[in-house]
DNA sequence: TCTGGGGTCCTAGGACCC
DNA sequence: TCTGGGGTCCTAGGACCC
């Protein structure tokens, strides 16, 4: 059996467990730039409020409702995620993470002498009590049966934070009172065509054949269709290996129009890929720069700027990485007044560090340039990133994000550890 | 005026080869 | 006027997830 562990409103609970008065209170977390709101606690949902609504539309009603607004605080949630993660990883050797707040876990042959039931629970106990983050799980024979079962393990209090769906007749009962929409991979677009086809639960989808099936919804649809089933087809290495990382950003205000400005933006993006890229030990060989205009304004000329570079030899060397994304920048740039008002980086076609294919016809000193990186890796690991930087990261930071309501950094900064009054 | 960021997979169609 | 058959590789775009 297969356990999907989900935190419930992660965001807002992280915010509750450093502020207690929140709790009971809706609460809601707003996007990079303070743009849209991407996370509510229950009581916020109940108010009506939208995943996605931009912030400045539901700013009077929120005020009216008096809200508790957040900018996103990534330090904090990234630190309380990594404390769930390891809390989780003691009670399976076989635990993947899927996204910031969720992970899978095997369960076959473990919590012996205790039933399924009271070994979930167990584990939900201890997570709450070990980071005060309140999570579900769902427990089924496929990943795509466990995120149903933790769907119903949300919606419904006497589950008491975990929901099995173990034999043929849950599994039918779940599958007839579940929306095909809020089926795993069914997003909108799908929705809408089972509708036409007269599916309304993952249940009427079932009853479908796989023949039907895949020339309507292709392999990925077989695939949900046969996990619904029971039939276990979504394997964990699809899961882990990341193929491409990307660091973006939309700047504040108007944008920006300025080349040094994005080429600043531009040079940090790419560092930060660098780093993500050593953090699990590879290098790339494909490099992206892109920057566009507002995609809702219609009363401006709308810019985009796109390059993709091939290298000859697969790199995570910053220094390398960010001359080589900056000079595409200057060399795609059209100014004309355009206002860029977001940019980024992405890094792809990568591979193990421990498994580079040189060239016959490279001209970089890798033994130099690896000793110098490792030196600065060394400083910055130390002392913060970017203490050491290239030139071009700069130091204006006018392209920085704006947050007016972030909280503290509980968890990552001593100065701004929670002071217990004796 | 303001409207996030980071991923994955699949398919169709074009360019090219013999 | 009529214009083959069988491949591969790459890319853009669309769908999905959190």
């Amino acid at each position: 059996m297969i356990a999907l562990v989900d935190c419930n409103n992660f965001y807002a609970s992280c915010e509750r467990v450093f502020n207690p008065a929140l709790n009971g209170k809706p609460v809601v977390i707003l996007s990079n730039n303070d743009g849209c709101i991407i996370a509510r606690s229950n009581e916020a949902k109940m108010l009506g409020i939208g995943m996605g609504t931009p912030f400045y539309q539901a700013r009077e009603m929120l005020e009216k409702h008096q809200v508790a607004v957040f900018s996103s605080n990534y330090n904090l949630y990234g630190d309380m995620s990594r404390r769930v993660m390891m809390l989780l990883s003691e009670f399976t050797p076989n635990l993947i993470q899927y996204s910031i707040d969720e992970a899978f876990m095997d369960l076959s042959g473990l919590g012996e002498g205790e039933t399924l039931r009271d070994y979930g629970k167990r584990i939900v106990r201890t997570v709450t009590r070990g980071t005060g983050i309140p999570v579900t799980m769902g427990i089924g024979p496929t990943k795509t049966l466990a995120k149903l079962a933790s769907r119903f393990g949300k919606k419904y209090k006497g589950y008491e934070g975990v929901c099995i769906i173990d034999t043929e007749e849950k599994r039918e009962k779940a599958l007839k009172a579940c929306d095909i929409g809020d089926v795993w991979g069914i997003g909108r677009r799908h929705r809408k065509r089972m509708y036409y086809f007269d599916i309304r639960t993952a249940w009427d989808f079932c009853c479908k054949s796989e023949s039907w099936v895949r020339k309507y919804f292709t392999v990925t649809g077989v695939r949900t269709w046969k996990e619904l089933q029971g039939i276990d087809c979504i394997v964990e290495d699809d899961m882990t290996d990341k193929k491409s990382i990307c660091t973006s950003r939309s700047f504040p205000g108007q944008g920006i129009n300025r080349l040094e400005v994005l080429e600043e933006a531009v040079a940090n993006f790419t560092a930060a890929c660098a780093r993500k890229l050593k953090e699990q030990d590879s290098c790339c060989s494909g490099l992206t720069v892109f920057a566009y205009t507002s995609r809702f304004r219609e009363d401006i000329v709308s810019y985009q700027i796109n390059r993709n570079i091939h290298l000859q030899v697969p790199t995570n060397d910053t220094q390398e990485l960010v001359s080589t994304s900056v000079k595409m920048l200057r060399e795609s740039w059209i100014g004309n007044g355009a206002l860029y008002k977001k940019a980024g980086v992405i890094v792809w076609d990568i591979c193990p560090d421990t498994a580079i294919q040189t060239s016959l016809f490279d001209t970089v000193d890798r033994e130099k340039q690896a000793r110098l990186a490792a030196a600065i890796d060394a400083i910055n690991r130390k002392n913060g990133h970017n203490t050491v930087k290239v030139a071009v990261q700069g130091f204006d930071k006018s392209w920085h994000l704006t947050c007016e309501h972030i909280s503290k950094q509980y968890t990552t900064n001593l100065n701004e550890v929670i002071r217990v009054k004796t």
